[in-house]
RNA sequence: GGGCCCGUAGCUCAGCGGUAGAGCUCCGGACUUUUAAUCCGGGAGUCGUGGGUUCGAAUCCCACCGGGCCCUCCA
């Protein structure tokens, strides 16, 4: 039978019901236990025969004659009801049987008892449609496969694939987690514009959107940072925001084009303190989301336990492709020695982007375990401040866990004239063609040269994250609705 | 944007130049403690779309649509 005469059918029985002068979308259900509190409660008094109410979806009928059996899931879990025909009556049984297909939400009332197999289960005196189902759920024995329908159809996926409510439930507790963590240190959590008339912040293409009334051009931020600031120049010393950003680039496992944040600045804090910070607070989540500091990731255990190891980024890329940024004052050298460790140099590439890369492809993949690389380069974090005693460098860490980048971080850099310098800089690379370079974001210098105290800020992708926490090697695993090409015709 | 792979019943898949198949779902029948219920019977298709090669195409070729993985982009 195919999809329409299914759905035909089904349809068919929502008039059958209509015509016995029954709501099949009545407006409440009168539910006193959900399925969970009616187990617990025939725990507690397993011969009480207690009478309940429960309602839920129909996820499995079975037939036996004059009796069925039909298990029904609601948010909480799962119980079966049995349904004889000498208890409900040979007319509600015929209804029973000819109107209630999988799908369905139906409400059932009765007594609690166990069968000979010991399965918690109602025994039905009465039951009511809750809402009548007019598509069928997914097939039962290999669920739901199909990854698009997965993607597209994320209900189905949640109706068929425990594991898959399970994951959001988790992402859902990182981010309670989180919040609690952050609120327990004195953070404030504080929103930000998402669309600006200057995205800046990082390093990523916005996506561009039209205000009519103000007749302007818009974007969607790309980053939490530069208005967080602003917040710690007017005086609010510890503030913190969860939220979405957006980067117009492509999708793969790793990336997604709408994507969450945490972004926090504290005052008179430089980025060590932040490293204590995020090691507690990520080994601490893991500890109560995970209820243990190890979880696996592909065929690697992953060790939250702190302390991590902080490695220098020049240390770590010496070490992983033998070169040594620091040895070339050259560029060219530089560009000649990265090219023969297999980075695909290309000539418009400066120092930065060249270092970039062979941190990429050459240490990225092997940081498995929690670790912090260290000062970074100037050139590649224009909004960090300079280490004192190495002016090249800046105050910054990146936190990488199961291979993939997670937490950035650095001390700020509140000196107004090196930020101007630094931004122009910017905006000559991306004069030069560079579209992904810094914009120069006038009002937010004007607000530098107003005094931020010393700072430290923390940026931490929370999507990377979950997946780090919940061992999903694709960022779609985390997110319910991920970016997909729109459907065709086909 | 590039490379490789995939798209056949509602679902999971087989078939790979000669009459479109299996299991589950679905429909009918038997069955009052089942739970992947069981047993008997019956349906179910634009083989992703369009074009081409061929006496004949699900099968071979081309284009397109959608998806997956890898690369690119993306600190």
């Amino acid at each position: 039978m195919g999809e329409d005469e299914i759905i035909a059918l089904r349809r068919q029985k929502l008039e059958r019901i209509r015509s016995k002068g029954i709501d099949p979308y009545p407006a409440r259900a009168a539910r006193t236990h959900t399925t969970k509190e009616a187990v617990e409660l025939l725990d507690r008094s397993p011969d009480g025969h207690d009478v309940v109410s429960v309602a839920g979806r129909v996820t499995a009928i079975r037939q036996m004659g004059r009796a069925s059996f039909m298990d029904l899931r609601d948010g909480s879990g799962r119980i079966q009801g049995y349904f004889k025909q000498e208890s409900v009556g040979v007319e509600s049984y015929e209804r029973l049987l000819h109107t209630v297909d999988l799908g369905d939400f139906v409400g059932v009332q009765g007594a609690l008892f166990r069968t000979k197999t010991g399965e918690p289960t109602i025994e039905a005196e009465s039951f009511t449609m809750l809402a009548k189902a007019l598509r069928p759920p997914p097939e039962k024995w290999h669920g739901l496969q199909d990854v698009e329908v997965r993607y597209r159809q994320r209900y189905l996926d949640l109706m068929a694939n425990p594991e898959v409510r399970e994951t959001f439930v988790t992402r859902s507790r990182i981010i309670q987690q989180i919040r609690r963590f952050m609120d327990s240190r004195g953070y404030l959590e504080v929103e930000t514009p998402i669309l600006q008339s200057n995205a800046g912040g990082a390093a990523a293409r916005p996506f561009v959107t039209y205000h009519n009334a103000l007749e302007r051009q818009q974007f969607l931020r790309i980053a939490l940072e530069l208005h967080l600031k602003r917040l710690v120049i007017g005086g609010f010393d510890k503030v913190y925001e969860i939220g979405r950003i957006f980067r117009n680039e492509g999708v793969s496992t790793k990336y997604n084009p709408e994507f969450t944040m945490l972004e926090s600045y504290e005052a008179y804090a430089d980025y060590t303190v932040l490293m204590e910070m995020v090691e507690e607070m990520i080994s601490t989540l893991a500890g109560e989301v995970l209820g243990s500091t190890l979880t696996t990731a592909g065929d690697s255990e992953i060790n939250f336990s702190p302390p991590w190891s902080r490695i220098p980024l020049r240390d770590a890329i010496r070490e992983r492709s033998g070169v040594d940024f620091d040895a070339y004052s050259d560029l060219e050298e530089l560009r000649r020695a990265a090219a023969e460790t297999g980075v695909p140099v290309e000539p418009s590439w400066g120092r930065a982007k060249i270092i970039d890369e062979l941190l990429t492809r050459h240490v990225e993949p092997h940081l498995l375990q929690p670790t912090f690389l260290i000062d970074y380069p100037v050139e590649l974090s224009p909004l960090a401040k300079r280490k004192t005693e190495s002016p090249h460098l800046v105050e910054r860490f990146e936190l990488f866990i199961g291979g993939r980048e997670v937490a950035n971080a650095y001390s700020e850099l509140n000196d107004p004239i090196d930020q101007r310098e630094r931004l122009l800089e910017q905006s000559r690379l991306r004069a030069a063609g560079d579209d992904e370079a810094e914009t120069a974001d006038e009002d937010f210098l004007i607000a530098l040269e107003h005094g931020m105290p010393p700072a430290a800020g923390l940026g931490i992708g929370i999507d990377r994250l979950v997946m780090a926490l919940t061992g999903s090697s694709s960022i779609r695993e985390v997110i319910l609705f991920p970016a997909l090409r729109e459907r065709g015709e086909a």
